[in-house]
RNA sequence: GCGGCGUUGGUGAAGUGGUUAACACGCCAGAUUGUGGCUCUGGUAUGCGUGGGUUCGAUUCCCACACGCCGCCCCA
């Protein structure tokens, strides 16, 4: 037997309702936004993501599918949407009628070579936007207010911002220095996985779980401290915004996010102050980096199985319709005809309709019935065929009523 | 990539080194001669993840692998 690959799965039945009613509240929020919809391609040059996410950073350097094709082109399987929206905006120089800001939302498959997990797997959903052309507070607070009503939308209440800012370019590296001075003469106090960050990554050393409540995290410089005058402007601007949105937020200094390509506000979206289900922020320099002009870009993006999880764990009831309106019940030849007929003809008219397609008998029709849950059902009879009749009955009330076969639709109409 | 736990039918699951692998749900058929949903009766596994090994004999013991779950890394 061949079976799923490791990481993959297969969305079907209720779950895969839930999804659907998942985009369709997700599409229509962005599309209040006035951000258009856009897809990208699944794989891209790998240089894309190398150059757009951090050479150095874990998700490129040991978890993207990376391959070779037939024409010797060094393919990778896209681990983040960002990059690839990116790629389509200088490609397609969208930079240059930057009249309005260009904004975008997606929901696209992305892969990554990890280990699974619940709510996390090798083939994953993420859904985000991106906004291009705009440096101001107002862009970052619309980016922020989207994410957040997203989620409370969608049923979860208890949600709130992570925020925090990195400061522009200058203050960004200045923190960095600061951070290098303040860990070094504590390094070997550490955990092994922080002394490997000191290397790599020193801002992550912030995220440490291990060391969380040491000290020596603790007392360490925050980012806010760092931030030049105008970079603290903008960040106090941007509460000012979310105050007045009513958003929800903690400034959390230690919020650092893995990619490098961010600059000033960073923020995730947390449950119950726990964990976060989705992450964004400013990238000014991205476009550039990716053989554009100097464009500000901001965004985020929703881990779409993970939120999927939190929904189920918070009890947000998802309506799922499960079941047709009309079902046909037929046996003779004659009356599968009609049931033929008249299942179209329900269906082309609004109906869920459905019929009977493995010749059971009718007892094994009236139990497809109930597990379809049909709100009304038809015995096809012969003998009121010779009529022009059916008999429909109300599942629900079990009141039965002739009606002639061509006001069956009017009939149905009327009592539904 | 590292560590721990798990893997029995369509589903949930019990169980044992040795004839026919519980039970429940579901499904199918009949009682009910073309109007069901209750009840009763009967039926329902390519045989216990895959491949090796130990053994007279393994679903039960050992090993490897695959997949799943949990933790780490990482991400969100």
């Amino acid at each position: 037997m061949i079976t799923k690959q490791k990481g993959t799965y297969d969305i079907y039945g209720d779950s895969a309702k839930k999804r659907m009613y998942v985009n369709d509240i997700l599409n229509a929020l962005c599309e209040k936004y006035n951000f258009g919809y856009i897809e990208t391609p699944v794989f891209e040059a790998s240089e894309l993501f190398h150059r757009g996410v951090g050479e150095t950073t874990d998700m490129v350097q040991k978890e993207t599918y990376d391959f070779v094709d037939r024409g010797e082109r060094n393919i990778t399987l896209r681990p983040e949407g960002t990059a690839g929206v990116v790629r389509w905006f200088v490609e397609n120089k969208l930079y240059g009628n930057l009249t309005d800001p260009v904004k975008v939302y997606y929901n696209m498959k992305m892969y990554r070579y990890e280990r699974p997990q619940s709510g996390r797997n090798r083939e994953f959903t993420q859904w985000g936007f991106e906004v291009f052309g705009s440096d101001t507070c107002e862009a970052d607070a619309e980016v922020i207010s989207l994410a957040y009503n997203a989620y409370r939308l969608l049923g979860l209440e208890d949600v709130k911002i992570q925020l925090n800012s990195l400061g522009d370019t200058e203050s960004r590296n200045n923190y960095r220095e600061a951070l290098i001075k303040y860990f070094e003469p504590h390094i070997n106090d550490l955990c092994e996985d922080c002394q490997e960050r000191f290397k790599k990554n020193p801002l992550r050393i912030l995220d440490c779980k291990v060391d969380a409540e040491s000290e020596i995290i603790k007392n360490a410089p925050k980012t806010i401290d760092y931030l030049n005058e105008e970079s603290k402007k903008r960040f106090e601007r941007l509460q000012e915004l979310l105050d007045l949105m009513d958003i929800p937020y903690d400034v959390n200094t230690k919020l650092v996010r893995g990619l490098d390509y961010y600059n000033h506000m960073v923020f995730e979206v947390t449950l119950r102050d726990s964990y976060a289900l989705g992450g964004g922020g400013r990238y000014n320099g991205l476009v550039e980096t990716l053989g554009g002009p100097s464009v500000p870009g901001v965004g985020f993006a929703m881990g779409y199985d993970r939120t999927l999880l939190a929904m189920e764990e918070e009890g947000v009831n998802v309506p799922i319709n499960n079941s047709v309106d009309v079902y046909l019940l037929a046996v003779s030849e004659s009356e599968k005809e009609t049931a033929c007929y008249l299942a179209q003809n329900l269906r082309l008219n609004g109906f869920i309709a459905d019929t009977d397609l493995m010749n059971k008998s009718l007892k094994a029709q009236f139990k497809s019935v109930d597990r379809f849950d049909a709100k009304y059902l038809i015995v096809l009879n012969d003998e009121d065929l010779q009529k022009n009749e059916v008999v429909i009955k109300d599942n629900k009330t079990k009141e039965e009523e002739r009606v002639n076969i061509n006001d069956l639709v009017d009939y149905i109409d009327m009592h539904m």
